[in-house]
DNA sequence: GTCCACCTACGACAGTTGTAGTACTACATT
DNA sequence: AATGTAGTACTACAACTGTCGTAGGTGGAC
């Protein structure tokens, strides 16, 4: 069950709110995105119900509407699509990206000594392989 | 210029070949993505069109033959690529980026410890704004 | 009891992607 | 010269996406 496989921009943003809100109807959904996208209500609908057709989303209906919910963990689409493009532009490697991103000074020098303090507690996590 | 935007998984794989050889043919394109994809040579050809269209890659006649060349660079690519993800899935934090990547285990102790290591040499990088 | 306001369902349409066939051109070989 | 071959151009088509509009149903306000 949820294999998120690979999620468009606007899809993301819909399942943002639905994160953040647990259980949202078409006009929280819009009312959330109005700021980034003002999207009609009935794009809104019509989005949320693809993603309710291909499982990504639930939805129950309370009196004449509808509740949504996702059926798909943040972590989890985290981890495919992060591992999607780990896969496509870093050759699967996953240090790799990380280096790029060091390379590319995308992460302050807070961030960094806070990422050092990161990488110091952790232990061989090499051979966790429970997941 | 160049600005890589957003690549299908196809695309990048185009160009990666065009990366790797600098300049090539379709047949040669085909060829390189014969293992990973099993394309028509029409179809390799359609989409190196397609991408000589938005100008990621550009052509040059050589007889009878086309030969293409990528016209972003690889680095280019990774680099908005990562910031996209970055931006819808870790609200444009990078080192949430390198911490999702080490709470999932996906990163072995030997590129932890290349990390630690590279970590430590990197300076105060954060005000290398120069891009 | 009527009518409005709110919702959902469905259809539509344009743009992109993956995929490939067909048509056309031009070089090379016999 | 005739023909095969290799390569490009163009067309097509199905899926998916972003965007809505319209139609239809239902509950609440007068």
């Amino acid at each position: 069950m949820s294999r998120p496989q690979q999620l468009s921009d606007l899809q993301i943003a819909i399942l943002r709110v639905l994160w953040e809100r647990e259980e949202a109807t078409v006009a929280q959904v819009q009312d959330d995105l109005q700021a980034e996208r003002g999207l009609a209500h009935t794009t809104v609908a019509t989005l949320l119900s693809r993603l309710v057709k291909r499982g990504v989303v639930s939805r129950r209906t309370e009196g004449r509407q509808h509740v949504y919910r996702a059926e798909v963990e943040e972590r989890d689409v985290r981890r495919s699509m992060v591992s999607a493009l780990t896969e496509r532009l870093f050759a699967g490697d996953p240090s790799a990206l990380v280096h790029h991103l060091i390379d590319e000074g995308a992460i302050d020098a807070d961030e960094l000594a806070r990422l050092r303090a990161l990488l110091a507690e952790q232990p061989a996590k090499g051979d966790r392989d429970a997941d």
